[in-house]
DNA sequence: CAAATCAATGCAACTGAGTTGCAATTAATG
DNA sequence: CATTAATTGCAACTCAGTTGCATTGATTTG
């Protein structure tokens, strides 16, 4: 029995657990980035202890699997981490449902802003604000 | 005896007292946004009470004296909203000291990244990453 | 396949940033 | 100055996230 949750699981010198694979499973079939409440609520069928969540999310994390979103109301967003890292990273908040998307941008954008002088940009990260498709008015 | 500092507290129906004022105070004076921590080591002097200081950095955040930016480690820090609200605002982390600083980005950036379709951008923020002034090597 | 090993899990207790309620204080106003 | 309404400070509380530890379970090896 081989899945893809398993081959990402292994890929990464991690233990195969039935936690591990359903959190990956949720993840990646997700639109949007998740919070360890609403992960909580997706995985409410087994009796899942909330420190185990918090360390899986972490671990996958440390890991690269996961990327984390900080966001405006003080929590975190966990989202599959872009498998190729070309480019910069959007993420699409909607103002509506509040939910977050990540968009791998093309490299081809230019440093968008450069700062006063004495500043040296190394990276940067895009945040899109507006209306998600189920959303629109 | 008027301050700049009691101009801006007038100018928002806001009563003139000497925690807001010394508030004001650090925060414009301050070359990078500050944390509810960094507020209360830098006010030290006087005995101010960490309630007294939430209630006061949400009253100005309110009413748009103050913006807070979440941190990848999940706080907020504070700082002076940009006065004229002209093109987007962005903020600098040197990942050397975890400082956050503001700037104003000329209107000129175009929209950066349009995502799938379906989306809808209505505003764009910009995150930069690298080494301030102080932390070049 | 069974035993050994070490990581992952679940539970309970803890931590600490941030909040709430309320009484005491203080700024604005006439 | 006296009045009024907002601000402050204190104590108690809340709740997301963490820590310690005993138990369970996945992997490895013979």
């Amino acid at each position: 029995m081989e899945s893809k949750y398993i081959d990402i699981l292994h890929a990464h010198d991690l233990k195969v657990t039935a936690v591990r694979v359903h959190v990956l499973q949720v993840l990646m079939n997700s639109a949007s980035a998740m919070s360890h409440q609403a992960l909580t609520a997706a995985l409410s069928d087994e009796n899942l202890d909330k420190v185990t969540l918090y360390r899986t999310l972490s671990v996958f994390t440390e890991k690269g699997i996961l990327h984390k979103i900080p966001t405006e109301d003080r929590n975190w967003l966990y989202a599959m981490s872009p498998e190729v890292e070309a480019g910069s990273h959007a993420h699409f908040v909607c103002d509506v449902c509040d939910k977050v998307f990540c968009f791998p941008v093309p490299h081809v954008v230019n440093p968008v802003a450069l700062p006063k002088p004495g500043f040296q940009v190394t990276s940067q990260e895009i945040l899109l604000h507006g209306n998600c498709p189920t959303c629109h008015e």
